[in-house]
RNA sequence: GUCCCUAUCGUCUAGAGGCCUAGGACAAUACCCUUUCACGGUAUGAACCGGGGUUCGAAUCCCCGUGGGGACGCCA
């Protein structure tokens, strides 16, 4: 093929996100389906989604609503799918009957209880317990006598001699003995077909050139392989991603951690941030730590994967975060200033503008809803702690706000104007900055800390500003 | 038990035999900036899992341990 590169031979690389529909994306999927999406856009290829909900029991639709929203927050879009597994059942039944014609698959009347017995003995024996083959047809084999009533399964006849092997993108060569396999099922008793044999139909019918996955399909990949070669398709380029653990080095799990991305976006971190982090997890292009999409989907390939499990930093992503926010369109923080507010049912009003306060806190806030929490004081006045009150607004301080409070009546609510003022109020009642500055802050906002003083003025504005002083000064 | 994967600062990682007295980032610590708190800036501490090889030379290659993870379903 390398003799054909950018020649006709050239073949469009296609990835696809094939989640279970059992619950929302995690943090894991979302890298899965973050590293697919950068492969497939780097190459100018296609990125399908597909869902595999062939396990009814545990598949839902919210889940699947749940998957989808999360890739959108994230603005991985999909360029074919979502195609569902169970709407393709007539397409798996008849390769199962192709198969069977074929010969490389046949029928297992082995009862349930007949199999436990066989893994107990395995067990016991300290061999891997795998089916021993008793119905699989062979030149010269008497096959056991068909058993009245049982409906039977379907098997695939996976080879018994060599190695499967493969040159995995991430984790580099892999080889497994044909011996550690055992003909596994593809078809149940009731005819409905099982995973391994669904994702081999769908990548071969899709086209799916690279599959990118979490490592925990490593174990699938040659039994996978097998059967794509039963087909006659092509075998797809494979590439196992390592799990990610949470911040504890624990694994993540449905009761330990796992938390769904759109849970990223209720604690107000930015999807660009989450975007970064995900790909600068398990994934490096030398010492780079802060990029775009465009940029990470331009240096992004499989030779720089990391192989060993990635433990979730949140401090890093809290640090990156506030990076984002830093560099987020002031409207845009105002709009979600306005929005969580209004999960605490506080009205942002047109005054202060939101906006304006976006631009007072976004170089000193970590998330969004920090952000918020700063912003509330400008739209409900804050009641400052007696303790604080005392603390802070000694009757020197008093006096010296009093002398403000008149000046400022007359001043303009302009960041320039309003520190002239202030120096001349220092000037007239011979105080140093600091100690107006922190009761003003105080009395204005409930806290001794705030970004500039006179900005936050601006901010308030006057009608705001002399209200609460004269309340506090009353 | 069998098979598979994996192992560099606390964390994410750079590193493809000499560039490594191991680099960057987060976090930590200190200092600077500052009207407060942050932000920002500067600096410091901090790692090649252990043991054997191979080689003039190994974080890098091989083997054996050990630790961690996964698989062994009529789940996906």
């Amino acid at each position: 093929m390398g003799f054909f590169v950018g020649g006709p031979m050239t073949v469009t690389v296609r990835t696809r996100f094939a989640p279970s529909p059992t619950g929302f994306l995690h943090i894991g999927g979302a890298r899965t389906a973050l590293f697919s999406w950068a492969y497939a856009r780097r190459h100018g290829g296609q990125f399908i989604l597909r869902i595999e909900d062939t396990d009814v029991a545990r598949s839902t639709p919210e889940a699947v609503q749940a998957i989808v929203d999360g890739m959108q927050w994230l603005g991985l879009a999909h360029d074919e799918g979502p195609f569902y597994q169970m709407q393709r059942m007539d397409r798996y039944r008849e390769v199962i009957q192709q198969m069977l014609a074929a010969g490389t698959a046949y029928h297992c009347y082995t009862s349930k209880e007949e199999l436990d017995a066989l893994r107990a003995e395995q067990e016991a024996a300290k061999e891997k317990p795998r089916y021993d083959g008793r119905w699989r047809p062979a030149p010269g084999k008497t096959l056991p006598v068909v058993p009245e009533g049982v409906a039977p399964v379907v098997r695939f006849r996976n080879p018994t001699d060599g190695v499967v092997a493969w040159d995995d993108q991430v984790k580099g060569r892999i080889e497994i003995a044909n011996a550690e396999l055992d003909d596994f099922i593809i078809a149940r008793a009731d005819g409905t077909p099982t995973y391994n044999f669904c994702v081999v139909v769908d990548d071969r019918d899709m086209g799916i050139t690279h599959v990118i996955r979490g490592d925990d399909h490593v174990n699938n990949t040659p039994r996978q392989i097998n059967l794509l070669e039963a087909l006659g398709a092509p075998v797809p380029v494979y590439g196992h991603l390592s799990m990610i653990l949470g911040d504890d080095g624990q694994k993540l799990s449905k009761r330990h951690g796992a938390v769904s991305v759109m849970q990223y976006d209720d604690e107000g971190y930015l999807p660009e941030a989450v975007l970064n982090y995900l790909g600068r997890l398990g994934w490096s292009h030398g010492d780079e730590e802060v990029f775009s999409m465009a940029q990470f989907v331009e240096w992004f390939d499989l030779d720089h994967i990391t192989s060993s499990a990635a433990q979730f930093n949140t401090e890093k992503l809290n640090w990156l975060n506030a990076h984002y926010i830093k560099l987020a369109d002031d409207a845009r923080l105002g709009n979600a200033i306005v929005e969580r507010l209004a999960r605490g049912g506080v009205t942002a009003t047109a005054s202060p503008d939101p906006a304006a306060i976006a631009a007072l806190y976004k170089d000193r806030v970590q998330n969004l809803n920090e952000l918020a929490d700063c912003a509330h004081a400008f739209y409900v006045a804050p009641q400052a702690s007696a303790e604080m009150l005392a603390q802070h607004l000694t009757e020197p301080a008093k006096a010296a706000l009093a002398d403000l409070s008149r000046r400022l009546a007359s001043a303009d609510f302009l960041p320039e104007v309003l520190a002239k003022t202030l120096k001349e109020s220092l000037a007239a009642t011979g105080l140093k900055m600091p100690q107006v500055a922190i009761p003003l802050r105080v009395v204005l906002l409930g806290q001794p800390q705030s970004p500039a003083i006179d900005r936050v003025l601006a901010v308030l504005g006057r009608d705001e500003v002399l209200r609460r002083l004269e309340r506090m000064l009353a």
